[in-house]
DNA sequence: CTGGACATGTAATATGTTACATGATTGC
DNA sequence: GCAATCATGTAACATATTACATGTCCAG
């Protein structure tokens, strides 16, 4: 139910059609939550259907239409008390770690590819986010800018410091994984030689 | 799909019931993977189906049975391609950094439950972690044991090394999640007061 | 007038959760 | 004999993935 929520989040900055939600979704926000459109589309339909959104038929060049969905005051409401509810705290189910418990059942070269792929997929996560978090400490991140416009000096103070606050922690995620990468390698090194 | 290569890896220590793998997913081995019975049991009849386990009827009692799963040639080699196919990155879909994102829009006193919540349950899993880490470096560890009591001096130093290397990265998230906990404590402070 | 971005979905499948259901065995 | 544990599921629902389908608009 969590996409529910992301959604509004999202819209809480400014009102947004499906399709710029899933470029979000899949750009910077992707960070924090992704989800495809066929996840989108339906889900935004529900919302307004209960009331949490609301949308307006927007002119689309000559002809065409498209729906901007803004958030109302029930979604707002719904949104806050899932803020103040209590987190179910996550089950792992990380294939990561599941694998890494059993690579010897793996070729040690098969094993080193795999961490080199691992290493390269959170290099350039974490790229992204220090890239991102410097969008957030200027202001110039888009959906951050919209939101903060609406907002006085002291609430804009809490909405950015929050937002570096998550990234700080997406950041120290990955250069984590990165440094338990590294002794992987390592440790391949002292179990079966360079 | 890394369910069936879940089940597997806990078979390729001794064959189990679904009710030991249950119990399994739900104690020492929660920490790498998890899943309720709901889903264990068909998921068994359907490797089965599919060639990659061979169960047994054990007698139980005076007149009940129970059924003792064990790994086929074929499953192995399934697990082993697996084990050597690249990993698929996860996508993120966090509810926690979802929330930090957005903690302006929660009452700071709620904040800093959820934050002591979330310390509470990452505090108890590093502990555990540790201990179990523990039980891999003395090989009192139960599914371990079991295991390398079938392998030579050197396949049993590989695997102990990797379930270690394994735990290790776990240990190495809880710090890095409580580390951040800490800090949102702090910043709350600073953006509120103490 | 064409390709890439914009726009909105459906369908089928896979995976995961929650609740319910049932019975045997073992230890006290 | 009674409670806790062992044992094995089904059903309904919720969520997520993959593939497909269709049409508009704008820049070059």
């Amino acid at each position: 139910m969590s996409l529910r929520y992301a959604l509004i989040a999202l819209l809480t900055g400014r009102p947004m059609t499906g399709y710029d939600i899933s470029k979000s979704f899949s750009r910077s926000v992707a960070h924090v939550w992704h989800a495809p459109d066929s996840q989108i589309y339906p889900e935004l339909n529900r919302m307004e259907r209960d009331g949490l959104l609301d949308s307006v038929e927007v002119p689309w060049g000559k002809r065409g239409t498209k729906k901007e969905y803004h958030v109302t005051e029930a979604g707002l409401a719904a949104f806050r008390e899932w803020m103040e509810s209590p987190l179910v705290p996550q089950r792992q189910r990380d294939p990561v770690y599941l694998k890494a418990a059993y690579f010897d059942f793996a070729d040690p070269e098969a094993v080193r590819e795999q961490l080199r792929q691992q290493q390269a997929y959170w290099e350039e996560q974490l790229a992204l986010l220090e890239q991102t978090r410097a969008t957030l400490v200027d202001r110039s991140h888009p959906t951050l800018a919209a939101r903060i416009s609406k907002l006085n000096e002291r609430e804009a103070e809490l909405a950015v410091r929050y937002k570096i606050y998550a990234y700080d922690g997406l950041i120290a995620r990955a250069r984590t994984e990165l440094e338990w990468i590294k002794d992987g390698f390592a440790l391949i090194d002292e179990l079966y030689g360079p």
